[in-house]
RNA sequence: GCCGAUGUAGCUCAGGGGUAGAGCGUUUCCUUGGUAAGGAAGAGGUCAUGGGUUCAAUUCCCAUCAUUGGCUCCA
C-alpha cells in the first residue's frame, strides 16, 4: 500500500500501482470526468499512469494550466493524426501547447496546405475524438525508436531522437497515429469536444532561419463547446477594440505609404490626445523633481560607438548619414540616453547635485523588420517617454521606489488595475555576463526587490532576465479583456556611466561613478496608445478623451441657443463641438454615440426657455436636465476625481 | 528578412475573361424634427504597381510594393 496526500492535506491509502484516474473515481465520477492528468510530486503525468510510491497528488482539470496544456499537448497529437490522414506524407516536427492553444510544425514536402482545409481537418478531428481513443504510452528503445521513424521517413523526430538518451524514449499512440513524446496525455480523445484550428504560419525548424522553414498549423480545442463560443467571442471582441480600426474610425492617426512603413502621422485628435497624455505625465514629473532637457533628432555616430549601440545594433539601425561636404557620420537617433549622458557631462557635478532627473518626449527612430512592424505598437519612429536619474548607489533605492509611485499613479489614473511587475535578475550561472561590480549588482538588486515589496507590487522574479549592465524592473499589465501587455520599464545601468566616463565629486572629495535609472511609464507614447486604446476600447476617460461634450440642437433654431451652451463650455475648459447638421435628433445621437464622445446635451424649445440642458451619458442614455453651471460643475468635479 | 493570406470608391465590402456594384460617408435640394439611421438627386474608381497569357485582363499567371497572421529580431 502506498499514501497519496492530496492538496487538501487529507491521506489516502491505496494500493500500489493505482492511478490517479482510479482516485478520483473513488472520490466522484463527475471528478473524474474531467481530469485530464495529474501532478504527482510536483510533476505532470498522464492521469491513468500507475503511481507506485507515496506521493503528493493533485488531480488537474480545465482549470489548472497543467490540466490545459496537457490537453492541448494532446489535441497536437489529434490534430497530426487528422492530418496524416489526409497527407500521407507529412512529416511532423514538433508539436507543443503554448498560450492558446497548440501548433504542430509539418513538412508537407511538396503539398501546401491552405485554410481552406480547415473545416474538413476539424471534422476529421471531432469524429476522431468521437472515438474516445486512448492515448498509449510505451516506452521503446533508441534503437527501436529509430528504426521505426526511418520507416516513416520522418528525418525531424530522428533529429530529436538523436539528442535523446536511450531508456528515456517513449511513444504515445492514439488511434492510427504514433508520435514521440515525453507526454503526459490525457486519457483518451472523448476528452476533447470541441475544435478550432486557427491561423498557418511559417516556421523555421528549431527556430533557425538557416533551416528548412516548415508549416505551422495553430489550432486551440475545448472540453465544452460553449467555451469554444466563449473564445470566439473573446476574439471578437478584440477585433473590434484593435487600435488600428478604432484609430480610423475615431480619426486618431493614419499610415501613408508615401511617407514610409512604420512610420506614424497623427491626426489633429490623435495628436490631441497624446499632447494631453504629455502634458499629464509632464506634471507629474515635474512634481516628482525631473527636469526637462531636449536633445536634437540625430547624433554623430561616435557618440554611439561610446555607447556601445552601433557595436551591437549599428548594422541593424537605418543607415548612418553624412553631411555632403565634410563626410561627418551622423545616426538617426535610436536611443535618447547617449545625449543626456552628455548633458550629465557638460559640467562637473557634486554629490550634492545628485539626483539628476532629465526628461525628455524624445523621438527616436530604429530600422524594425517590415514583417514585424504592427499599428501603433511596433514602428520605426517613435517617442520614449524617457527619463535618465543618474544618482549614487545608495540613492538607488529611494529613486527605483519614487519611479514606481509615478508608475503606479498613471495606472491608476488610466484605470489599468491589474498589473504585476517583473524582477529581472542576473543569471546566477553565467556571472560573468554582466558588467559591473558583483557588490554594487548585489545592493541594486536587494534594493529592487525589497522597495518593490515596501510598494506593495505583486511581483515575480526572473533569473537571468537581467539586461548586460543591469537588473530590471518590467511592468505587466492586463487590459479590460484579459490581454497581457509590457508597459513601463525601469533598467539600473552601470554600463553608460562606465562608458561615458560619467563622474561626480563626492563628500570625500573624490570621484565617484553614478549610477543611471532608464524608466519610461508608457514605453512610447505610439505603444502606450495603441494599448489604451484597446484597453478602454476607444472610451478614453473624460479627462483624456479629445471631445468630451457634443451639444444637439434639435434643430436649426436652436443654433444660436447652443453657440451659447458652447462659450460657457469652452470658458470652463471643457472640450465641445455643436453637431448643426440638418439631421434630426436620433440621427445625432447615433452618431456622437458611435463617436464615443461622453456626453450630450441636447438642446431645443423646452432648454432654451428654462435656460437648461439635457444630458446624456455615452452608453448609458438620458440624464435628464440640468442648467449649464450645474452641468459644467458635475463635469469639473468628474475630472478632478480622476487626475486625483 | 522568411512563410502564408489580402489589396476593387474616403470607409466597410460584394463581384467577376467582354474596361464595375452596394451600404456608409461626401455634395446639392427637400425636410426643422425630442433621445441610436427622414427623403431625393449627383459626384466619386486606369479594380495597388509593372510585366506575361489572351482577340480581349480589373478578373488567370509572374514579379514588385503595401497591408495582414505567424516565424526570427527588439537598445
Amino acid at each position: 500500500m502506498i499514501q497519496i496526500t492530496l492538496p487538501d492535506g487529507s491521506v489516502r491509502e491505496v494500493a500500489q500501482g493505482t492511478s490517479a484516474m482510479d482516485i478520483a473515481m473513488s472520490i466522484s465520477e463527475g471528478l473524474a470526468r474531467n481530469v485530464l492528468a495529474a501532478e504527482v510530486n510536483g510533476q505532470v503525468i498522464d492521469a491513468v499512469r500507475p503511481i507506485n510510491e507515496d506521493a503528493s497528488l493533485k488531480l488537474l482539470t480545465w482549470n489548472d494550466d497543467g490540466g490545459k496544456s496537457t490537453m492541448w499537448h494532446s489535441s497536437a497529437h489529434l490534430m497530426a493524426e487528422a492530418i496524416q490522414h489526409f497527407y500521407p506524407k507529412a512529416k511532423f516536427a514538433i508539436g507543443p501547447p503554448v498560450e492558446d492553444g497548440f501548433y504542430y510544425d509539418i513538412d508537407f514536402g511538396e503539398e501546401i496546405l491552405s485554410d481552406k482545409e480547415f473545416k474538413k481537418l476539424e471534422d476529421k478531428m471531432l469524429e476522431l475524438a468521437r472515438e474516445k481513443n486512448e492515448y498509449v504510452r510505451e516506452e521503446v528503445s533508441k534503437s527501436d525508436a529509430i528504426k521505426y521513424f526511418t520507416e516513416r521517413g520522418d528525418e525531424y523526430k530522428l533529429e530529436l531522437i538523436d539528442g535523446l538518451e536511450d531508456g528515456s524514449i517513449t511513444f504515445y499512440t492514439q488511434g492510427s497515429f504514433t508520435d514521440l513524446c515525453r507526454g503526459p496525455h490525457i486519457p483518451n480523445t472523448g476528452f476533447i469536444k470541441a475544435v478550432k484550428l486557427m491561423k498557418l504560419a511559417g516556421a523555421y525548424w528549431r527556430g533557425d532561419e538557416k533551416n528548412k522553414q516548415l508549416t505551422r498549423v495553430y489550432g486551440v480545442t475545448f472540453p465544452k463547446q460553449k467555451d469554444l463560443t466563449d473564445y470566439l467571442t473573446l476574439l471578437e471582441e478584440a477585433r473590434k477594440r484593435d487600435h488600428r480600426k478604432l484609430g480610423k474610425e475615431l480619426d486618431l492617426f493614419h499610415f501613408s505609404q508615401n511617407v514610409g512603413q512604420g512610420l506614424p502621422l497623427w491626426l489633429p485628435k490623435g495628436a490631441d490626445l497624446r499632447a494631453r497624455l504629455e502634458t499629464f505625465l509632464k506634471n507629474a514629473q515635474k512634481k516628482a523633481g525631473y527636469e526637462p532637457v531636449i536633445t536634437p533628432h540625430i547624433g554623430s555616430k561616435s557618440l554611439y560607438e561610446t555607447s556601445g549601440h552601433w557595436a551591437k545594433y549599428g548594422e541593424d539601425s537605418f543607415r548612418p548619414i553624412e553631411t555632403p561636404h565634410e563626410g561627418e557620420v551622423y545616426m538617426l537617433k535610436p536611443m535618447n540616453c547617449p545625449h543626456h549622458c552628455e548633458i550629465f557631462k557638460s559640467r562637473p557635478r557634486s554629490y550634492k547635485d545628485l539626483p539628476i532627473r532629465y526628461a525628455e518626449f524624445g523621438t527616436v527612430y530604429r530600422y524594425e523588420q517590415s514583417g514585424e512592424l504592427h499599428g501603433l505598437t511596433r514602428v520605426r519612429g517613435f517617442t520614449q517617454d524617457d527619463a535618465h536619474i543618474f544618482c549614487a548607489q545608495d540613492q538607488i533605492k529611494d529613486e527605483i521606489g519614487k519611479v514606481i509611485d509615478l508608475v503606479l499613479y498613471i495606472f491608476k489614473t488610466l484605470d489599468f488595475q491589474d498589473f504585476i511587475a517583473q524582477v529581472s535578475l542576473r543569471d546566477p550561472e553565467n556571472p560573468e555576463k554582466y558588467i559591473g561590480s558583483k557588490e554594487n549588482w548585489d545592493k541594486a538588486e536587494k534594493a529592487i526587490a525589497e522597495v518593490a515589496e515596501e510598494k506593495g507590487l505583486k511581483t515575480v522574479v526572473e533569473y537571468g532576465e537581467a539586461a548586460f549592465y543591469g537588473p530590471k524592473l518590467d511592468f505587466m499589465v492586463r487590459d479590460a479583456i484579459g490581454r497581457k501587455w509590457q508597459l513601463g520599464t525601469v533598467q539600473l545601468d552601470y554600463n553608460l556611466p562606465e562608458r561615458f566616463e560619467l563622474e561626480y565629486v563626492g563628500a570625500d572629495n573624490d570621484r565617484h561613478r553614478p549610477v543611471m535609472i532608464h524608466r519610461a511609464p508608457f514605453g512610447s507614447m505610439e505603444r502606450f496608445v495603441a494599448i489604451l486604446i484597446e484597453h478602454c476600447a476607444g472610451k478614453f476617460p473624460l479627462w483624456l478623451t479629445p471631445e468630451q461634450v457634443r451639444i444637439l440642437p434639435i434643430s436649426e433654431k436652436y443654433h444660436d441657443y447652443a453657440q451659447d451652451v458652447l462659450k460657457v463650455l469652452n470658458n470652463s475648459d471643457i472640450r465641445a463641438a455643436v453637431d448643426e447638421r440638418a439631421e434630426k435628433i436620433g440621427k445625432k445621437i447615433r452618431e456622437a454615440e458611435l463617436d464615443k464622445v461622453p456626453y450630450m446635451l441636447i438642446v431645443g424649445e423646452e432648454e432654451q426657455n428654462s435656460s437648461q440642458v439635457s444630458a446624456r451619458k455615452q452608453g448609458h442614455g438620458d440624464l435628464g436636465a440640468f442648467s449649464v453651471e450645474d452641468f459644467v460643475k458635475q463635469i469639473e468635479k468628474e475630472i478632478k476625481e480622476m487626475l486625483a
